[in-house]
This record gives C-alpha cells, structure tokens and sequence, in this order.
DNA sequence: GATAATCTCGAACATCGTGTTCATTATCAT
DNA sequence: ATGATAATGAACACGATGTTCGAGATTATC
C-alpha cells in the first residue's frame, strides 16, 4: 500500500547505506566517490542515481532515523506535562547515549575529516529540538534568543566532538555533566556559592 | 636578499588574492573553480599551480596576515604584564572589530555557503590566543582545560556567524558583549542575587 | 645596455569524477 | 502467467584537476 512495497529498492537502498557507512569508517566520508559506493555495494551507478542525487543525498537520508528517534527520546523525557518542566536541557542525554552507541561512525563524520554535510544535520535537528525546550524559559534579555540557540547547539557540537575525538573512554553521563555545566554556567569564576576568595 | 624580492610573482600572487576574494563575494568560495579564478586574475593556468597547490592554498595563505595582526593586537593588548592579567577574554573584541571591518569578506566565508577551510583556520588561530589567555586562570576543575578552550573558541564562531547573518547591524563592542556573557555565564537561571523565586 | 636567471604563458595532455541515456535482463506483485 | 517495474552496464558528454614543456617576457645584477 504505501510506498515501502518493492523489494528490490529496499534492499538497493540498504546495500548502498551499508556501503556508505563501512566506507566512512575506511577512509572518512569526504575522500568517498559515488564511485566507491557502487562498488561497495554491487550496485549499478544508473541505479544509483534513480535513488539519490548523490553522496550526500544518500547521507542526508540516513538521517531520518535520527530525527525521529531524538523525537521519540525528547517527547518521553518531557512527557511530564506540556511544556519543558522535566529537565532543564532533557535531550542531551539521549543524544550522547544514541552517539555513544554507535560511536565509530560519530567520530568518523564528526572529526576534523569529517562530514560537515552531517554536523550541519546535527545542528539542524538539535536546533529544533532545543528551540521548543528554550522556548519557555527566558533568561538573560541581553542575549538574544537566536544566538541562545545556537549557543546551546554549538556548545553541544564542541563537547561531542571533543569526547569522541580526546576522551573516547568517557561515559556518555559523564560528558552530559560537563555539557551542562558549560552550557548553563559558563567558565566565569565560580558561581554564586560565596567560595573562599582573595 | 629575502624572498619577497621579484616584482612578477608579487604581481602575480596579488591578482591572484584578488581575484580569490571578489569571487567568494560574488558566488562563495565553494562554487568557485581554479579555473574561475586565473580567468579573474588573467593569469596562466601553469602559473597559479607554481604558486600554490589549490584554491584551498591559496586562501590559507590569505590568512597570515590576519594571524600576525591578532599576535600583535593580543601582545598590545596584555602588554600590562607577563600572562593574562588586563582582560579576561582579551582577544574577542580585537577579532569582532577586524570582522566588523572586512565584513562582507567575513559573512562569506563564515556563513551556510562559506568556507569550512576558512573556519578552521580561524579557530586554529583563536586556540593559540585562548590556550595562552586562559593557560593561568584556572576554574572548574570538573571542566578539562581542553575543552574548555574549544567552548570558548566555538562560542566566538556562533556568535560570529550569528552576528553577520542576522544582526550586522549590531556594534562590534554589542557583540563583545553578548559573547563575554555566554562564555563567562552560560544561560543558566538568571544569576547569584538570589532573585525571588516560588 | 648586456647577460643570465627566472618568471610567465598557453596549449596540450592524461586522469578522474559526475550525471545521463537506453536497450536488455531480472525480479516483483497479483 | 503476465504486465509492471526495477536493476544492469556500457557508452557518452562534460567539467575540473594537475602536469609538462618550449617559447617568450621580465627581472636583477653587473
């Protein structure tokens, strides 16, 4: 009925996904020719091309799952009530879990070699996500929404990056902690618990 | 006696620049082709390649300059004493100011459509400046030095492209200090001054 | 000004990746 | 079984890359 019938495109299209991610984990996703894939594959090229309009085009796909997925976390999380009372920034626990878990492709797509095709998907998704936590609380007036935004966002990019890259070893809580601790406080000295100063 | 004698290849190399820099402004640096480039700057195709290696060369080339420019802003800048004493984030509205300046180079570059090349050589020139401002004070102790030196270095980038692609109307010093709150604060509940809660 | 060094030119070339076309063959849904 | 649809693979046009080389132009130096 829908559109998910053929076999056949099925299995192209799961054959050409598992070709994409074993060759990102081989050499990195830009140095990847539509080229490799279709051998990767066994897949013809016109075929290729009668699914996705490139490399990618057939990465942006593989991102659906994702989004959805981050989608299901975060109504879970808040599903306290309406708005976001649950937790202050509740999806950033699911995501270091979800990039815990497959944690070889994340590193693969989000290094220095990377995919910048990827880490702007990322943002997109995150962005979303975050701008209906943010929506409620209103902070600081002299920080523009937009910005906070980003901020959060760009802030959650840098810690993902700099766990998978330099502390691989860490637990996905662990990072969250530090996460957290950056987005909400900053690196300003201290805070406010009056500690011994000079 | 150096190597900046032969009046020809500084011809050359500054059609070259040239050219490099109304193209990004004409059609982004990523649509742009070596081709594109020696037909703007009427320079033969042998030529170029027996100056740099690429487009890519060619803009990282560009960068030089801005790195001495930031050294010598940071050394008049903490010229007080020997570390990190005068500001806390010294280099940040030096850098909003030479953005401020070259402002539609700038938004090209840093933008959705921009230059990842451009961006990373900015964050590497940025951490060098951090890594030394911030290499004495040190705060939380939950926080990695390291990571804590990419927040700020990411943070600047956000605000950065924030600020040319939705506010270039803003003041260099507003920007400043929309960036000096994130990094020091975060957007965590408004403050220490205990304001009344339920 | 003459000389030797060296930079520039431009055309030609090999190479590679892209994206399309089309007739043929294989597989699917029913 | 059969009509519909997907896959194949070879061929093609195209555009960009990076290199080579001999001839000519510009330069530094004396």
């Amino acid at each position: 009925m829908a559109g998910l019938t053929d076999r056949r495109t099925a299995r192209t299209q799961k054959a050409l996904h598992g070709a994409l991610m074993s060759l990102i984990l081989r050499k990195g996703y830009e140095a990847i020719t539509v080229q490799d894939i279709i051998d990767e594959a066994d897949v013809g090229r016109s075929t290729f091309y009668a699914h996705y309009t490139g490399k990618e085009d057939l990465l942006r796909s593989g991102f659906r799952a994702l989004r959805m997925e981050l989608a299901e976390a975060q109504d879970a999380a808040g599903a306290t009530s309406d708005g976001s009372r649950g937790e202050p920034l509740g999806f950033s626990l699911a995501m270091f879990d979800h990039a815990g878990e497959y944690k070889h492709i994340y590193r693969a797509l989000v290094g220095e070699r990377g995919a910048v095709v990827a880490v702007n998907e990322i943002r997109r998704i995150l962005s979303e996500i975050v701008r209906k936590e943010l929506s409620g609380a209103q902070g600081d007036e002299a920080v523009p929404g937009e910005v906070r935004n980003q901020f959060v966002v760009g802030t959650f990019v840098t810690v993902l990056t700099w766990w998978l890259e330099r502390r691989p070893k860490l637990a996905p809580s662990q990072v969250d902690t530090i996460f957290r601790r950056l987005v909400l406080n900053g690196i300003g000295p201290s805070r406010c618990d009056t500690s011994h100063q000079e």
